[in-house]
Order: structure tokens, then sequence, then C-alpha cells
DNA sequence: GACACTTTACCGACTAGTTGGTAGATTAGC
DNA sequence: GCTAATCTACCAACTAGTCGGTAAAGTGTC
């Protein structure tokens, strides 16, 4: 089970670097210490493995939007905490996971990629209800609707972090994500 | 020459669906119908090819860009006119060849690494431009930065296309694109 | 205009290395 | 002795890239 773990623990993180496409189970062996046929004992191909990634993905952040929920009562805190997730992200030179394989949609096997829609939907409605108690505090913007607030949210965190990787520089991440956060202020 | 750009386009399209690691001499040689041996001819390794494509991508940016800027004379209009050059991408099934390319950074030969954030940074600026004259005609909020906020355009239209592509529903980028350009408004 | 030559653009056949994946033997723990 | 987990050793298919060769289109020059 450790080695399990281990096993999607790494390989998370390679594609988080280099995409689904760019790792390799060779790399993963290497990483982990294992031999390459000794993974396939606990992810009988590339599909499975790709798979269980994006779902123990999945939990992580939901369990991390309920960790934010119960510890920050006001909806600019939570959206910062939010925000905060992807920071981190950028700070240890990972993407997103979900961010780098829809890039390379099409290259995805089918199960994955209902799985990274699966991923955005959550992460949108769970923005939306944030949003939504934030318009009734008075301290998010009505005039936009919360589910176009929501999409543009993500939207942005997205691709803030793909563009500040690609620049190397943070700053880039943090001026797209303060100027999104200030422009949906009430 | 016509067979240089045919591959220079094909390779574009493969790169913008399935990434960079995701697409191969022997893919472009069925696509363009020339022998894979050719394509070395033209192009004599990956990483040539890439570049070029990049390169040819930044160009076909910059005349873009221009003529916005020629064509549409308020802040308003340039911002819409270059939120559709993303729209087009995707109705055309791709993603930005450069946002693609940027989630498999690590993967990348660094000549394509500088010159996607050299793409980044020259649209970033150019919408930087386009914001500065917003503000001056009062069509554009002034509290936050031209520069946070062209920042935060790019990553919000890069994330759109991204998640709205792994969506397949074409309303996520419509409503997150929609739902920004309204946030930024005067 | 005919000759020798160089360049351009392509090809089939090959290479060394990598890919995801399999078969069967071996080890460790209960 | 059984099971779970790992190993060595393999496989066919694919990867980027090389090789020698060829046909045709220039290019000079006498």
């Amino acid at each position: 089970m450790d080695t399990r773990n281990a096993l999607i623990n790494e390989a998370t993180h390679l594609v988080r670097r280099s995409g689904y496409a760019g790792f390799s189970y060779a790399h993963l062996s290497e990483v982990v210490g294992i031999r390459k046929a000794s993974i396939h004992y606990h992810f009988p191909n590339k599909e499975d493995l790709g798979l269980e990634m994006v779902e123990a993905y999945r939990e992580f952040f939901r369990g991390e939007l309920e960790t934010i929920s119960a510890r920050e009562d006001s909806a600019k805190n939570r959206l910062a905490a939010y925000a905060d997730l992807y920071r981190q992200s950028l700070q240890d030179g990972d993407g997103c996971l979900c961010g780098v394989l829809a890039a390379e949609f099409d290259n995805l096997p089918v199960a994955v990629q209902a799985a990274i829609a699966q991923f955005f939907a959550e992460n949108a409605a769970w923005l939306e209800g944030v949003l939504l108690a934030g318009r009734r505090d008075g301290s998010i913007r009505r005039d936009i609707s919360a589910t176009k607030l929501a999409r543009m949210l993500l939207a942005t965190l997205q691709g803030a972090l793909t563009t500040a990787r690609a620049h190397v520089q943070p700053a880039v991440f943090d001026d797209a994500v303060a100027a999104a956060v200030a422009a949906i202020k009430a």
C-alpha cells in the first residue's frame, strides 16, 4: 500500500512537470526505486495509473476545500486560501495536474478526460458557492453572475499558474491573482 | 518552401491538440504526405521544428495584434477582438500553442522554453498598452494597475481555453471571458 | 545550346534507444 | 504452504535520427 501511494505521488509529480506523454514507467521506476515490471503489478497499464492519479488529486482537493470552508469564514479569506493552493504548486515548480493534462487532452484515455472535466466542474461549483456567500455578505459584486465569476476565477488561476511557470517569475502569478481578486470585489 | 510551411502548420495543429511529447515525425509524415526521413531534411531535429513552430506562432500573433490595433479604435473592442483569437482556437478544437507547450515546460528544449516566455511577455505587453489607453478614455478601471490587469487577462484567456476544451462545453470559455471583461471596466 | 556541376527535395532502409506491456521465477511475511 | 510483492528477462511497436542514393531543377561556362 505504501509503494502504491509512492507510485501515485511520484507519477503525479512527474506529470505535473512534464505532462502525461512526457513521463514513462522507466522514469517512475527510477524515482521510486522499484523495477519497471513491478509498477505493472500495481497499475496494469498507464491508463489505470493516470486515472488513479487524477482521482487521488480530486480527493486531495476535495479535502482541502473542506478544510478551507471550515477554517475560513469570509468569502475573501476562502478565495485567498484557494489561490494559495495554486501558489504552493508554483513554489514547488509543479503545474496543476488537471491543468497540465487538459493541455494534451486529445492524447488522453477517455476515462482520464472525464475525470479531468469532473475536477474542473467540482472546483467551479465550490467557487460558485463561496461567491454566492460573498454576495450575501456584500463582499462580492452582484452585477456579474456567480457562475461566470467562478469560471473566471478558475480560468485565471489555471492560466496564471501555467504562464508564471513559463516565465519562471512568480510575480506573474501573484499579479494576475491579485487583479482578479480585486476586480470581483463589491 | 510550400512543404516547409505545411510541415510547420500541421505540426502546430498536432501539438495544439496533443502536446509536444504527444506528436511524432511519424504522425506528421502521415498528415503531410511526405516520408519521415524527408521531414528531417527540412528540420534536422525535433527541437528545430518546435522552435520554428513557436516562432511562426509568435509572428502570426504579432500580425493579428497589429491588425486589431489598426481596425479597432476602442480598448473594449480591441480586447474583444483579442479574446476572439482564443475563441477561434476553441472552435477549431485546438489549444493555444504556447499554452499547451507551457504545460509540459520541463520537458521542452531550453530554446523552445525561452520562445514561449517571449510569447507571453509580448502578449502581456500589448494588453497593457490597450488597457492604458482604456484608462485614459475612462473605459477601464484605474484602481488596479494595467500591468496586473494585463497579466490577469492573459491568464484568464489561457485558462479559459484549457478548461473549456476539457469541458467540451464552450460556454465555460465564454462565461470566464465575459466576467473578466465586465470586471475590468471602469 | 550543350556540357559539367551543384543544389533542392525527396526516398527506402537502417540504427540505437525507449515505449508500454508480458511471462515466469524468486523472495518475504504470515 | 500461501499469498503478495518483487524480480529478471523478454517482446513488439514506436521514437528521433542517419545513411546512401536518386531524380530533377538550377547554374555556370565554353
